[in-house]
DNA sequence: GATAATAAGAAAATTATTTACGCCTTCAAC
DNA sequence: GTTGAAGGCGTAAATAATTTTCTTATTATC
């Protein structure tokens, strides 16, 4: 229920009548994805402009969308688990089940909440950067350094930076040929933000990659992708959402190299062939 | 695929310009529930009239209630495919489907292929080891990273190494009351299995992370954790494999913390805390 | 060859959605 | 308290989408 999670989530950030539409969405979200803008906005209390203006602040292209998606969503059987934090002493069987389940979870919201149109801005954008800056903090910082490693072997002028300094000294080097991405799941990164923000004043092209939802780094970002957006569980940390990231860089790497196969495939082949001849024999495949 | 089929069903009783439309629904029903139905009908061919009319003769109410109905029916597929290599200029669309099935096939596969016996022994390794020292090279080196991140956080004496040198120093200096764990999808990097060894030979408990078979890497650990081994498409990557090996992780991490819970999870929570803390008020969640 | 039946598009009518505008509330500064 | 700025939110205008009506073209039947 990654939209219904996410519409709770950011229950403290909703002003009063988003609210009262928010909890209706919330209660029936079965009926409320048969309906009109119009009948949803007198059945929630609320009007038309705040129904459609709600679908945009959550970064659904219109109203219609936003139907689409949660009815896909509500469409998904229920038999699928819900996540699960870490609990005391569960038997190994189930804590194995609870966390595929999560990740597998993670996976298929994630799959639903990509928006195919950004997406594809995402790929012209890195297609045509001049340079490419990656930005994250933490388990974020992880993401980047894997997105970093798929760029350089497709020899693209890409970067990685976890220290606040370096990554707003580098961004402030970029320009309009430029692309930044920041990585942030909360999307609340202070360091991340800045340093995205400060890429966009020098005119680079800014793609965040956060939870879904209204986050300050998707705020900066001209180019927003969403991962699904669990409750998040302390104790369970950011497993799930790890997945959903890496999954998405997998998606817009792929695109990529997809999309300008003749350019990049024997670029790869290459960075493949070259560490396996200079890392030894023993070495049959990518570790 | 009850619409469609229906729509397979009585495609003899289909007027021509129908039928246009019933192909284009049946190829792409996934674009086709995103469409207007003035998009669709000028991509199938027809008017708008005709695609309002076809709706109602399959006794929809109008055209959004069919839209909505096939949207849901779509959702509910999971589309199982097989593992896939990158090719040229394929839709976007396909490329999600096909990374989405190959991650999730890869977390089947590798959760199916987990023993029981050989995680208990891991987790508690892990647990009683003085000092854990993680091996990894290239992507397989993040996996380490990730881990590394992990254990900390509640506390472990964990070290993480990529240079071949430092791997030999640590693992030179280990006793019998430490870890070792040497992660390689191949399992075949030199480098990791040289590290392995040595630290076996200093008495230390080896525990290696491959694909499942008969691997060098394997060969040197006493406790031996397989993820799925899917032929590697050397443009696909390491993607699938590297998502199979975090899984692993996690659940090796849970189990871990599941077991132990009174002894980690506050430390978990308090390092959750202390982050949040100490990097700014905007910052509400791990990123 | 005329007539009836029906397919199917154009366009009108209807309905739905978004956007522009402005009122109203809230909150802060004076 | 008063004033001004900011922003929420509804009304209505503009736009877009959908359905229905009307019309034409085609084919089958007598």
């Amino acid at each position: 229920m990654s939209i219904l999670n996410a519409i709770r989530d950011q229950w403290n950030d909703l002003h009063p009548k988003e609210r009262e539409l928010a909890g209706f969405l919330l209660e029936q979200p079965q009926q409320a994805v048969q309906m009109t803008i119009s009948e949803l906005a007198q059945r929630s209390g609320s009007s038309t402009a705040t129904v459609s203006r709600f679908c945009r602040s959550f970064h659904f292209q219109n109203f219609a969308d936003f139907k689409m998606r949660l009815a896909a969503e509500l469409a998904q059987q229920p038999a699928q688990m819900q996540y699960q934090d870490i609990v005391a002493g569960n038997p190994l069987q189930e804590i194995v089940s609870a966390i595929t389940a999560n990740h597998l979870r993670s996976l298929t919201d994630t799959t639903r909440l990509l928006d195919l149109q950004q997406l594809r801005a995402a790929i012209s954008a890195l297609h045509s950067a001049n340079r490419i800056d990656l930005y994250g903090a933490g388990t974020s910082g992880m993401i980047a350094q894997d997105f970093f490693h798929k760029l350089i072997r497709i020899g693209k002028a890409a970067n990685v930076y976890s220290d606040p300094h370096m990554q707003i000294t580098s961004a402030s080097s970029l320009t309009e040929r430029d692309v930044a991405v920041g990585i942030s799941y909360s999307g609340e990164t202070l360091e991340t933000i800045n340093a995205l923000r400060c890429a966009t004043e020098q005119g680079a092209t800014a793609i965040s990659i956060t939870k879904f939802g209204n986050t300050a780094l998707a705020g900066h970002a001209s180019i927003r992708l969403f991962t699904s957006s669990a409750e998040a569980g302390m104790r369970r940390g950011d497993m799930a959402s790890r997945m959903a990231q890496l999954h998405v860089v997998d998606i817009l790497f792929t695109g990529l190299v997809s999309e300008h196969f003749d350019e990049y495939v024997p670029r790869l082949e290459n960075s493949f062939h070259m560490v396996r001849r200079y890392t030894g024999k023993e070495e049959r495949e990518p570790s």
